[in-house]
DNA sequence: TAAATGACTAACA
DNA sequence: GTGTTAGCCATTT
């Protein structure tokens, strides 16, 4: 359970909220979004509730990460139900699935930095 | 308290 | 295209 970093999960959780079907994120690019490491958007998807479409949620090569358990097929699926392909190797488009993140007006309305740089 | 772990990434060979 | 190295930092042991 998360401790006093769970606000830093939260704001993760959010931002993987606000991915539409259909469209994908990397763990780089939300960890960029929340200020924090690559591993740790990792560690958030680990601890997404059901209400966090964490599925949305890939690596930079636009392949499923392998986890331990094998919960990637039920990703894959997910993925694929949303009208997501999957080349033979597997992997996604990313120049044409992936998601650009929020909006500015988000990005302000949540106390981010529209500058892109604090 | 210290060391190991991990749903990552970028850079380099 | 693949393989290795280093950096990353919360979580777990």
């Amino acid at each position: 359970m998360a401790t006093d970093s769970a606000s830093l999960y939260a704001r993760i959780h959010e931002l993987v909220r606000l991915i539409p079907a259909g469209s994908v994120a990397t763990y780089g690019q939300l960890a960029r979004l929340c200020g924090c490491s690559a591993r740790q958007a990792g560690y958030a998807m680990a601890a997404a509730p059901d209400d966090v479409p964490w599925h949305r949620v890939i690596n930079s090569r636009g392949e499923i990460s392998p986890r331990k358990e094998g919960g990637e097929s039920a990703q894959r699926g997910r993925l694929l139900d949303e009208g997501v392909t999957f080349d033979r190797r597997g992997r996604v488009d990313l120049g044409q699935v992936r998601w650009p993140g929020p909006s500015w007006a988000w990005l302000a309305a949540n106390g981010y930095s529209v500058d892109g740089i604090e």
